[in-house]
This record gives C-alpha cells, structure tokens and sequence, in this order.
RNA sequence: GGGCCCGUGGCCUAGCCUGGAUAGGGCGUCGGCCUCCGGAGCCGAAGGUCCCGGGUUCAAAUCCCGGCGGGCCCGCCA
C-alpha cells in the first residue's frame, strides 16, 4: 500500500493491524457489511469456532478490546459489534481531509499506483489482415487495450502486440487478390481470391505454388505477401482501431520469426512422435489427452510452433508475457505454454485472459454467410446516435464541436458495452444494448462528469488549503466511493477484470448524481461550497481518470 | 464421446477465487420529480425456485459430486 497513495487501502490496512494486535494467531479477513453497518466488517465465526466459544461473544469482546485503543485520531473512527460480527467505521472528517487534497495534486495521477518495476508485453487483437474487423472480432482490442491502461495505472511497463500472420495460407490468398486480382468496389480481395481459389483450379494451383515458394523463403513471393498484410493493417485494420482509442506499440510479423521457428522445431524433435515426417506432441503426461503437431510432413512448420517461437521472443522484451485471446485458443494456448513451461523448462510467466465470443442473434458472425456486422458500421451508428441526442439539447453548439462531442460519446458507448460485461461471458449483439445511452452505458458516466464540469465553470474556484468541512451524509458516500478509486485499478490489474472499472465508473457516477441532488454546491455559502466545490473537482479528476483507462474521453460539455 | 467456459426477476448484468448479516445494478413496465448547479438525470412501485438434484457446513448464488441447457475446443488450419 505505501507510495500507492490509496486512502482505502490504508484505512483497511489499519484495520488489519489493529485486529492483528488483539488477534495475533489469528487469520484476518475482512468483508464488506451491508449499508450502513460500517465500512469493513470483520466476521468472527471461524475463529469463534477455533476457540470453541460463541461468535457473538467474541465479537463483543474483540470490538471493546479495540474500542480501548482507539482514540478517534487514527484511520478508525470507531467499531461497532452486531451479532456475530465486528464493524469498523472510518474516521470520515480524516479520510476527507486526506483524500480530497490528495486527489487534487495528483490530479492524472490519482489512481496510479507505485512502479512495479517489471514490464509486460501484452499481445491482443492479432485477428488476421484479411477483412475488416467485424463486431465480433471487437471484443478482443477493446479488452486488451483497457487491460494494458489498467496495467500502465497499476504500476507495470507495458508493451502492446498485435502479432501478424503473414505466413499462413489466407495471407498467400490475400496477396494473391490483392496483386493479382487488382481492385474492385463490391468484394474484398481476400473474398474474391478466396472464392476462386475453391472454385478454380487454375487459380487453386497459382495459390497453392505461391504458398510454397513463401515457405521456400521465396524473396518475390514473401515480399508480395507481406506487402499485401502491410496494406491492409494501414489501410482497415489499424485505422478501426484508432478510432476507438487503441494504438499499438508493436507489430509483431510472423515472418520475422521464421529462423526462431527452425530452432524451437529442433529443440522439441527429441519430444516429439512421428506420424509420416510429421512431427508431434503428446500432451497426454500433461493432463490433456491430444496431440499437437508441430510440423507438416514436409517439415515445414504449423501455427503454433511459430507462435512458440514468437513467445520466445516477447519473453525476451519483457518479464511478463499476457495474451487476450479467444476461448477457441485455449488448447493452443495451453499447448504453447506447455511447451515452453514444462517440455523446453523456461522459465516464463505467461498469463492468458480469455474471452468469449460476441454473436449475433442468428449465431456467429461470419463475413462469408454474410452474417456480419462489421465494427466500423457500429462504429458509425454509434457516433450518428450520439450526434442526434446532441442536436436535441444543445442548439447553440458549432458543428464542429457536435461532431467532436459525438465521436467522443459514440465510442465510448461502444467501448463501455463491451468491456462492462465479464470476459468469460458470452455476448450476444444487439443494436439496442450497444447504442444504450443511459443507465449502464458511457454516456451516462460521461454526462456526469459534464455536469461536474459544468458546476466548476458556473463555481469560480475553491481554495484548497481549506480543510474540508463535512456537514451531509451524500458528501461522506461521495468522498468513501472516491477514496477506493485506487483499490479498483488494484484489484482489476490483478484479477485481470476490466469490467470492474467500468462498474466502477457507474457507481461513481450514480453516487455523484446523489449528491448533485441533495447538496448544493453553487447556492451554498462558505465553507460548506468551498468543500462541495473541491469534492465536485476531485469527483471530476477520479471520474475522468477511470473513463481514461477504459479508453474513453471524458467530454466537458456534451 | 472427452475437455474447458457459462447458466442470477420478461431481458442484460454484479456478486462466485477467499461460504456469513435484507442477492446489488441496468433495460423494459407502471407512478412521480425541471420558476432551483445540465432531465443522457433523480425518486418510488411491481417483478427472484440465484438451471435442477444430491453432498459438505452452524451457514451455500458462492465449495464438492451428478444431471440438464447453451458456447467453445478436440485439423499435418490459423
């Protein structure tokens, strides 16, 4: 906790010290109590149960033991025994003359925890150049970049990925449409290409000896194929991306790792069945009973070695290697981290999150069968909605402005959908969830913070060297929930749970929206507006940061 | 068939790792709130076998076992 500037965590932390001097042998965990039964609550049936006494008298003699220590100058205000239980309150009048202050100096800081000292190379996205990215794809970028923001907060170096295939055979048949079918408006050439590439025998065998000539290390061949990758990261790919906030440190081509690849091969060959020159895994000593091959009986080499290989050498930018990945890898995955873990016996830390697939309606998306809604025109709807509402209440406002305002707004939408639901769940896309504008949405949590802004701008400065004066419970929630801002970008770096940020945010946002009601902040007077102003400037700095680490921009007018 | 993941009011979702005090939110429905800091907001109401059945436990949405339903994987594809 300490350089983390986490003012719950310090409260907690004082709350474990103190239980630890009256309970020494004892372990401690703590949980949260219901409204207003205090702020951490300490349950004492299991330690009642090791002393063989009731919970509820241990309770009571635990909560006077401590009462006698505390003096009300510390973290703890006071605790209270219920039933079996032992609630701590904290000192609010101290939590709000330490958090508001602290929240306003370090203002972009707040919220970031002490350096870790080790880097991360964390690798998301990596869908195939082939199309554009299609809303089921989207999943992918949008928790991965938020996982590196929340990383980068919690205090680790992070290297971004996108790892590109550009050796495998839907790579031969882009640069195949692309260099050889030329342009057309109605079809990409990944489509075209790869339709006569079934339909034809002529184009089938043109495909086919051009994917050997990339394997042979054909100069003429590897450079067209690498071109046509390149052209379509630049030209579809990595401009969705930027249009939500998510930009690559790395690209990583899989061409590049083609004599790493010869030399994972020779190292697993003593590991290895032989089934007609090909060469296998048996990952049955492993627990799980498959095989998985590592080159074709030609010798050359499968996906999954190459991506050993490429593991290889993230391992060597970083000392930690996470991989946002598709449930559909996960025995890939596994296989890679087998291999490198137990079979090679490197050393690795190699952490995988998995999510699971965005569908529509009527089943997988599939460019193909035509079913497909593809990101950039959700991307469009989205912004085109958001414009709409701006135009409804904000008539005075430039058209620049509105177009800046929608974007912001559209893309957050969008973004907040999606990463707000726990990875390991299913999504099935519906229009009408995705452009949500109110309640659980981005929009909601972005007017909020606009009407913080708003009252900072109508408010005309506060002095912070005032002490906070505390007078309304709304006020104590608001400077409780902010306090623990910190703990969040904690406990998400850890569990690697983005959505907890984003639950966050609404929280957030719904208990300032409380207190916009209840307190007034303009019409007030004194002290009592000095404080509500500072709390409505600090609730803004805490707002905006989180919204910045799910990727999206906190507007201060909308 | 085997393995992994998911199953919480009409719909979506948090809580599950680490069992504990009335299962939190949101959408939708119904009823209220702008002479007052931005109504993309707020308040209230109705709505629940936490998929089912066993087990462990003083205590299970949470842990264990067995079902059922859905997703994903089981390719010399990526």
């Amino acid at each position: 906790m300490i350089g983390d500037n986490n003012p719950w965590g310090m409260f907690v932390e004082n709350v474990r010290r103190l239980l630890r001097e009256v309970l020494p042998a004892h372990e401690i965990r703590l949980e949260e109590p219901p409204e207003n039964l205090g702020d951490v609550a300490f349950p004492t049936f299991n330690i009642a149960k090791k002393v063989g006494e009731n919970p509820v008298s241990v309770a009571k003699r635990v909560a006077e033991s401590l009462n006698s220590k505390i003096d009300g100058a510390g973290w703890v205000d006071r605790v209270e025994q219920k039933g079996p239980y032992v609630n701590f309150f904290v000192n609010i009048k101290k939590m709000a003359e330490y958090t508001i202050p602290l929240i306003l100096n370090l203002d972009t800081a707040y919220g970031h925890l002490r350096p870790r000292g080790k880097k991360i190379v964390l690798e998301h996205t990596s869908a195939n150049p082939t199309d554009a990215l299609h809303v089921g794809r989207a999943r992918n970028p949008i928790i991965g970049d938020t996982m590196a923001r929340i990383l980068r907060a919690a205090g680790y170096d992070v290297e971004t990925q996108y790892y590109v295939d550009d050796l495998g055979k839907q790579a031969v048949i882009l640069a195949y449409g692309m260099h050889e079918l030329g342009y057309d408006a109605d079809s990409s050439p990944y489509m075209r290409a790869s339709r006569l590439y079934e339909e034809s025998e002529e184009h089938r065998a043109r495909v086919d000896d051009w994917l050997r000539r990339l394997e042979g290390g054909d100069k003429e061949v590897v450079e067209k194929v690498r071109r046509a990758c390149l052209e379509m990261m630049e030209n579809r790919i990595l401009p969705t991306l930027e249009r939500i906030n998510v930009r690559v440190d790395v690209l990583a081509y899989e061409s590049q790792f083609l004599e790493k690849t010869r030399e994972v091969i020779e190292n697993l060959r003593p590991y290895c069945g032989k089934d007609n020159g090909a060469l296998y895994i048996d990952l049955s000593p492993y627990g799980i009973e498959e095989k998985v091959y590592i080159t074709r009986s030609d010798g050359t080499s499968l996906y999954a070695t190459r991506d050993i290989a490429y593991h290889l050498w993230k391992l060597e930018r970083g000392d930690v290697i996470i991989n946002v990945l598709g449930e559909d890898h996960k025995l890939e995955s596994y296989f890679v981290k087998t291999a490198i873990e137990k079979i090679l016996g490197i050393e690795a830390d190699i952490r995988v999150l998995f999510y699971s697939f965005v569908t529509l309606p009527e089943g997988r998306m599939s460019a193909r069968k035509g079913r497909v809604v593809y990101f950039d025109a959700l991307l469009d709807e989205a912004v085109e909605r958001a414009r709409k509402e701006v135009l409804k209440r904000r008539e005075d406002m430039d058209m620049s402005r509105i177009d800046e305002i929608a974007r912001i707004v559209g893309v957050g939408a969008v973004r907040f959908n999606i990463v707000r639901i726990q990875p390991e769940k299913k999504i099935v896309f519906r229009w009408e969830d995705a452009l949500n504008f109110e309640g659980c949405s981005a929009p909601f949590v972005q007017y909020t913070h606009a009407r913080a802004c708003s009252i900072l701008r109508k408010g005309g400065g506060y002095d912070s060297a005032k002490a906070p004066v505390i007078t309304h419970e709304r006020e104590i929630r608001l400077i409780k929930l902010l306090s623990k801002y910190p703990s969040v970008i904690e406990y998400s770096a850890e569990f690697m749970a983005p959505h907890k940020v984003a639950q966050y945010c609404v929280d957030l946002a719904t208990e300032f929206n409380q207190f916009y009601r209840d307190c007034p902040v303009i019409h007030s007077e004194g002290e009592v507006r000095n404080t509500r102003l500072m709390l409505v400037d600090a609730f803004r700095i805490t707002i905006r940061n989180a919204l910045d680490v799910l990727g999206i921009t906190a507007p201060e007018e909308m």
